[in-house]
DNA sequence: TTTCTATCCATAGACAAACTATGGTTCGGC
DNA sequence: GCCGAACCATAGTTTGTCTATGGATAGAAA
């Protein structure tokens, strides 16, 4: 029950820089491509990933423009900028700690106080 | 901004149990393990901690008794059920298989559709 | 003996993030 | 003409963590 959802809390901002890092997408885009890249093991929601760009674009790591898709569709491209490019690096070494430090109590066996 | 917080989201039932499964401890001495084991970098508020272990009481995963610490207080020493430590076994693969996945999403450079 | 710090418990309320549910448009195949 | 897939987006709920409180006691320091 820690978590029911389809993704680690906390880590859906940086899942869309890291996406994005690679090549502007659309939000649909952005959501097939992390479904694939995880080998079907996270699901960003479309409820989930909307607000994220919001917040994404309020903070200016990404912009978003209109554009036309291979499929003849419009949708808005989103692109990391300078600042996101920057700021992934900041949620990629914070992300590292933690994982690391978890991996550490999960490790531990035994031990005197 | 995706985490302001001194933990990820979604590790803390994870982190009680893990710890649990060490030694019977009360509510402070778990925060303080976590804390320590990973050297600082992992903090539990109380604010997140006391809930948490009501949760995991509610489930039947962990169970509690008054007892006296060797400082001669009184505490409420939590202890890992069995439900706890099958809980636990199913949280450390379902979080290892999202790091893996998530591993996967930061390792991937560049690729075509 | 008063005071302070560390050890311990616990809850209420705020806040942020993610999910469910919903609603809409357009393209292409049937 | 219909339907599914590709696209956008928001409202409202839920859940988890944090902040802010509040209280009690042991032992050290003053």
């Amino acid at each position: 029950m820690a978590n029911k959802g389809d993704l680690l809390p906390g880590t859906l901002d940086l899942l869309i820089l890291q996406t994005l890092k690679r090549a502007p997408l659309h939000g649909y885009g952005i959501a097939q491509s992390i479904k694939r890249v995880s080998d079907d093991v996270l699901t960003v929601e479309e409820g989930s990933l909307y607000p994220a760009l919001q917040r994404l674009l309020l903070q200016g790591w990404v912009k978003a423009e209109w554009k036309i898709t291979e499929t003849n569709r419009r949708a808005r491209y989103y692109t990391l900028t300078a600042a996101g490019r920057k700021q992934l690096g900041l949620e990629i070494s914070k992300f590292e700690q933690m994982m690391a430090a978890i991996g550490r109590v999960l490790a531990d066996a035994e031990e005197a106080g």
